[in-house]
DNA sequence: CCATTATTTTATACTGATTATTATTCAATA
DNA sequence: TATTGAATAATAATCAGTATAAAATAATGG
């Protein structure tokens, strides 16, 4: 499953990124990952293949493929903790760009559907979902 | 909507809390914002009544509040950013304890429903979801 | 109401994650 | 191959949040 030189540069070319090596080898080793993964988890799996890597340079790489859509953020959240006072049950919309929440009703989702693809052991009790888009003044300004 | 000396002090009575003023303060100040407030936020608002009281107390208050159900957590993700490889569309499971990310798949969404209920200008070009729960092992244990 | 004890608050130090800075090295390209 | 702008490495700085310990306050029993 890893990349050849080749198919990184086409990537790249694609994005207008330069192609280093530290960029394909950290770029390989979150595709080679298959899960969710730190930037320390990946400095770690990288510093294997480039022991003079810096966490920086990790850092840095990561955040440009997220930005060019080479990856995806797991946690598009606000960095700092958010509270509620609100505990009737509600969903949040989330705007993955300014960070801004608000709150969204209703029955969307089809629990029957939501259990059957579920793992087991999935503890759903009382399902809290969040929605990922654009709220009004980011998708505007885009 | 403010809520009187008394009727705190029977909450913090049901879940075993020692009444303090300062306690009062920041519950009432997450209650009277009506939205999803930073502590340092809360820290701002509850500052105009009680200008010596700490930072670290309203954190102390308001991780007490989330861990007895008074307030709820908008946040509840690691700490630290996580990427992920996969760019098929496809959503995820988040265990509210350990903060573990599953991939979930399969249409699970009323997106006739949600768009319903969108605010206007909500951009949900290609919706992203989280599910939060509690995980096998941290459901077990519980 | 007062004294005792446990809890809470404050002030401050500390940690961990991330970002900024800058000198050096490297990739693109002519 | 030489030039030049971009990327990297080393390190300092920042920011959110937590830990610690002394002082203040709340709960409890007389
Ligand atoms: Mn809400
Ligand atoms: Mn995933
Ligand atoms: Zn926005
Ligand atoms: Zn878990």
């Amino acid at each position: 499953m890893r990349l050849t030189h080749e198919q990184f540069r086409e990537l790249a070319a694609k994005h207008g990124l330069a192609v280093t090596h530290q960029r394909q080898v950290v770029y390989e080793a979150v595709i080679a990952s298959h899960g969710h993964y730190s930037p320390e988890d990946i400095y770690a799996a990288v510093r294997r293949r480039i022991p003079s890597i810096s966490l920086a340079t990790v850092y840095n790489n990561l955040r440009l493929f997220i930005e060019c859509g080479l990856l995806r953020e797991v946690t598009p959240h606000a960095s700092t903790l958010r509270v509620d006072g609100n505990l009737e049950p509600h969903h949040h919309l989330v705007c993955s760009r300014c960070k801004s929440v608000q709150d969204i009703e209703g029955d969307f989702i089809d629990l029957k559907r939501l259990s059957r693809q579920l793992p087991v052991g999935f503890d759903l009790t009382q399902p809290l979902i969040e929605v990922f888009g654009l709220c009004r003044s980011c998708s505007a300004k885009k």
